[in-house]
RNA sequence: GGCGACGUGGCCAAGUGGUAAGGCAAGGGUCUGCAAAACCCUCAUUCCCGGGUUCAAAUCCCGGCGUCGCCUCCA
């Protein structure tokens, strides 16, 4: 089986291969910091990473660079407001969102690079395409000049004409045509600026992706990726920039991520509807929004309303209790455990086909519901320890490719666990002796301090409660 | 106005030519002192609507309707 990927640029699924083998390079538009992250910009950052841990699974090493935009209008608007340095501010959501890709359990990128840093890069690809005629300077401004670019327009399929036909908005006069853009922007009063040959400015917005990608990838990459709402201009913008300069294919797969939508609206500051990862992650565990996100396709619109976040954490909650240990079992049954690992085979290859079809991830949940029912069911049929625990082993190596942590107890809970078992015995022979009452009292203590017991055909089972 | 994506059961959702995965919810059952969990069964003759192509269409084509995104900063 070989891994394919949905590649917006010819709007087909194509095989995977990389430049080099066995190496992806991968980068991916992070956040313009300049306020809270929200549960849209998260499903983002899930899905990338879960493209990373497949590819790792896979057997290639992945160079994965992701960005921060620290040096951009609504950086400085903010920090104006707030009388605060424009690159402190951004300081501060950097640090913000570091913690929450930990607490999502998203790998940290290989390099996270930053605007404010990159900033002699960017000056000389400026430079680079004026020497080619592909920029002119107005003012202290530096435009990209569209009309150089003949295939200007190929990823989001637009026409100039096309678009010059719907402006409604304010043309800058200067600009030879209204759809040149910015690379470099003169310093207006009260911006961060740097010293550059067009004067005192700073880098315009596309620039800046195609300096880091250069100067921390190279000319062509394997994977560039980021919501889809930044295939124009951002991305189209990029590829113009970068091609007219290097000359030669910029990114083989343009990977896109649907957006998040609240009650059909995407998720914006304007329409008062967003959901901070922190607001998220205070009511929820990490994992349910990566279940969330799993369960569906990564392209299309993804729903986020209260009832699919219960739902997801309930699905969830199926996944984890396939991990419960064998009670104390009486009679094995010999075909439950040839039927396991059989499952425990068939569960690897369902998992691998499906998500070598452009991560299907939901397809590959499918799969692994499968395995947790096939587990139960051994379980209850009284399988040996040892055949559970190796069906227990594959469905937790899968989950962690798609970055699901589940219930990973805790070091101080493993040292509990003969305690636990010394009440589950002692409660079992209150039951047999009939004092419910008592046998009763112990499994309402436990559920005080979050352990749940679940009497089962063969014997009573335990489990973290969240 | 232009460009693009999408419309599958109560909800989320997979499925791009061969006769509808999976999860959640719901109903019935097994097990159980009770509870919970687990397991078994049921739950779309049908995939927004109308035409067309084909032996065969949720899947391809045409025309509607609807939702969303982009065209200005946006994951």
């Amino acid at each position: 089986m070989s891994l394919k990927i949905y590649n917006t640029l010819s709007r087909e699924k194509e095989p995977f291969e990389s430049l080099e083998p066995g190496m992806v390079r991968m980068y991916v538009c992070g956040p313009t910091v300049y306020d809270s992250a929200h549960v849209g910009h998260a499903m983002s950052s899930i899905v990338f990473d879960v493209i990373r841990r497949y590819l790792e699974y896979k057997g290639y090493r992945v160079n994965h660079v992701m960005n921060y935009t620290d040096v951009d209008d609504k950086v400085i608007r903010k920090a104006n407001e707030l009388g605060v340095d424009p690159l402190d501010l951004a300081e501060k959501y950097i640090e913000e969102y570091d913690r929450l890709l930990e607490s999502l359990n998203i790998l940290p990128p290989s390099v996270k690079p930053r605007v404010s840093q990159e900033i002699d890069g960017i000056i000389e690809l400026v430079e680079g395409l004026m020497a080619k005629g592909y920029a002119y300077e107005v003012d202290g401004d530096v435009y990209f000049r569209v009309s150089e670019d003949e295939d200007y327009g190929k990823l989001s399929r637009r026409q100039l004409e096309d678009m010059q036909a719907g402006f409604r908005f304010e043309v800058d006069e200067r600009k030879e045509s209204p759809m040149d853009f910015a690379l470099w922007k003169a310093a207006k009063q009260g911006e961060p600026f740097w010293e550059s040959p067009w004067g005192k400015g700073r880098p315009g917005w596309h620039i800046e992706c195609s300096a880091m990608v250069l100067h921390h990838l190279g000319e062509q990459i394997d994977i560039h990726g980021g919501g889809n709402d930044l295939i124009f201009p951002h991305h189209e913008n990029e590829i113009a920039q970068t091609e007219s300069l290097t000359g030669k294919p910029f990114v083989r797969y343009w990977v896109h991520n649907g957006m998040l939508q609240i009650r059909g609206e995407e998720m914006s500051k304007s329409l008062g509807n967003m959901v901070t990862v922190d607001q998220f992650l205070s009511e929820h565990e990490g994992d349910v929004l990566r279940f969330l996100v799993l369960n569906a396709s990564y392209r299309a619109p993804l729903v986020f309303t209260d009832e699919v976040v219960e739902q997801a954490r309930r699905g969830l909650e199926r996944l984890k209790g396939a991990f419960r240990p064998v009670a104390s079992s009486v009679e094995t049954d010999p075909s439950s455990q040839h039927d396991l690992i059989e499952m425990i085979q068939k569960a690897r290859e369902g998992f691998e086909s499906a998500m070598d079809d452009d991560f299907n991830s939901s397809a590959a949940l499918a799969v692994l519901f499968e395995l947790v029912r096939r587990i139960n069911v051994a379980r209850d049929a009284g399988v040996d320890a040892h055949t559970l625990g190796k069906a227990q082993d594959t469905l937790r190596e899968l989950t962690r490719v798609l970055g699901l942590q589940l219930a990973d107890k805790s070091v101080a809970l493993l040292d509990a666990e003969p305690y636990i078992h010394l009440l589950i015995q002692v409660r079992e022979e209150l039951r047999n002796a009939k004092q419910f009452a008592l046998a009763d009292t112990i499994r309402d203590r436990l559920l005080q301090l979050g352990i749940t017991l679940e009497d089962g055909k063969t014997g009573t089972t335990w489990k973290l409660r969240r």
